[in-house]
DNA sequence: ATTGAATAGTACGATTTCGTATCAATTGCG
DNA sequence: CGCAATTGATACGAAATCGTACTATTCAAT
């Protein structure tokens, strides 16, 4: 038997997957890179460990793709005064550019979704996935920092 | 500004792959061969491509998937009668074993989040993940080919 | 202060995944 | 039918990812 929630949500994220790739691939970028991107984007500048819980790769993968990104001149790596085992990721303009452009994307797509569902639905959505966060007890980003709270 | 769909949805992936990644490494299996053989489990006997389209990995990466499966003897090739190019892929007794405790712990967290809400915000759940499939045009699964509809 | 445990990141060899080329079988169309 | 285009899968070298070990820094407890 089908699972009910695990299967949908699956298959909601090889859909978005599907719809983005090629818009990543005309930046020159593999999905994650362009997620790691426009995370940075959104909530940069941040640690390396904060886009390893986020992303959930190694974080000696994280080395390398950051590697890439940096000599790409998308982004760079910045002292963090107050901890100096890590770094703070800092996005450059041209990544920025880049991140905007995939940013917009998603942004059409949301509207979309936004014109076929009623507000109640949406809320629906929403209860189901805060279940889903009580229930596994996993928290990916850092609990909130600034007055804004930060969502994925 | 976060996207309200993306990001969740992505959130919720994440966490539930932190909350399955124990038990599959307890089968001493990564989370996409315990997908796959869960995946089998439920709607196997089926053809590589149709793997292909739920997971999302390229075919080359699953024929060195499904060979590690093999030599393990959780899963079989079979010939496919209706087209021989293709393989049906048949799932083992052993492998049938460890995918239905993986899908048990499934079930677990899935009458957890029924718990947890009402039937109407499952029903809005639903609507959003149904216009998720219908703006990005995305089919994962192939058509329906039983009487009883697959879900992924 | 000092020490032990935990955390952030990198190095590097092992493994997995990918991209491309290739082959066989099927489908579609003249 | 006959033949081009498509589809299903594999082979193999290139690239990305992982697992482990290691260094440096911070945190916690005395």
């Amino acid at each position: 038997m089908a699972l009910r929630f695990f299967s949908p949500v699956h298959k909601a994220t090889r859909q978005l997957e599907i719809f983005l790739e090629p818009r990543a691939q005309a930046e020159e970028l593999t999905l994650r890179e362009a997620h790691s991107l426009c995370y940075l984007c959104d909530y940069g500048p941040c640690p390396i460990s904060e886009l390893h819980r986020v992303l959930g790769v190694k974080r000696s993968t994280l080395t390398s793709l950051i590697d890439r990104l940096e000599e790409r001149g998308l982004l760079r790596r910045e002292a963090n005064p107050d901890d100096r085992r890590s770094w703070q990721l800092a996005i450059e303009r041209t990544g920025a550019a880049i991140a905007t452009r995939l940013i917009e994307d998603g942004e059409a797509i949301e509207r979309e979704i936004e014109k076929r569902t009623t507000a109640q639905q949406r809320a629906g959505f929403n209860a189901v996935l805060a279940a889903i966060t009580e229930i596994t007890q996993v928290e990916v980003r850092p609990a909130t920092k600034s007055p804004q709270g930060k969502a994925e």
